[in-house]
DNA sequence: TCCATTTGTAAAGCACGCTTTACATTGCAT
DNA sequence: ATGCAATGTAAAGCGTGCTTTACAAATGGA
């Protein structure tokens, strides 16, 4: 599944680290989110999207890759 | 976290087995998110959303329970 | 160039999501 | 009361989500 995690943390100028520590995760984690190695859990998912102030659908992209 | 997916169903008026055989799933695993034991991966968040024709947060609370 | 920050990767380990098989319980129609 | 459909549950097994530790590569500013 495709996700816009990189392009919105590039956005708001932020660390793969500093990403994580919001987001109560691993670095490694964030890492592997963006390069599509794994999806998050439906948990995860929910926090990224309120981290973000946008919903599931608007971050990831179901049926894509 | 809690769902609607039992509410959803019934109203349906579908059985945890035809609706497990909709989303390719086993039967098993339509009672345990009914129930509770476990969240859906995303994948199945976004198949069980489409399903239904409603978005993942319309079906899924987060921060409850 | 040098150094610090950032990003990429790897391995081991634990918990969870989902499967199959199998059996017990509940509910309902006849 | 009997029987079948629907639901609940359990155990073993496999792959994945996420962690920690650790190191390598890339980026960029002074």
């Amino acid at each position: 599944m495709k996700s816009r995690i990189r392009e919105l943390r590039q956005l708001s100028g932020r660390s793969q680290a500093e990403l994580a520590e919001s987001l109560s995760v691993s670095r490694q984690t964030v890492n592997a989110l963006e390069r599509g190695r794994y999806d998050p859990s439906l948990q995860l998912a929910f926090i990224i999207a309120g981290y973000f102030g946008l919903t599931i659908e608007e971050i990831f992209l179901a049926n894509k890759e």
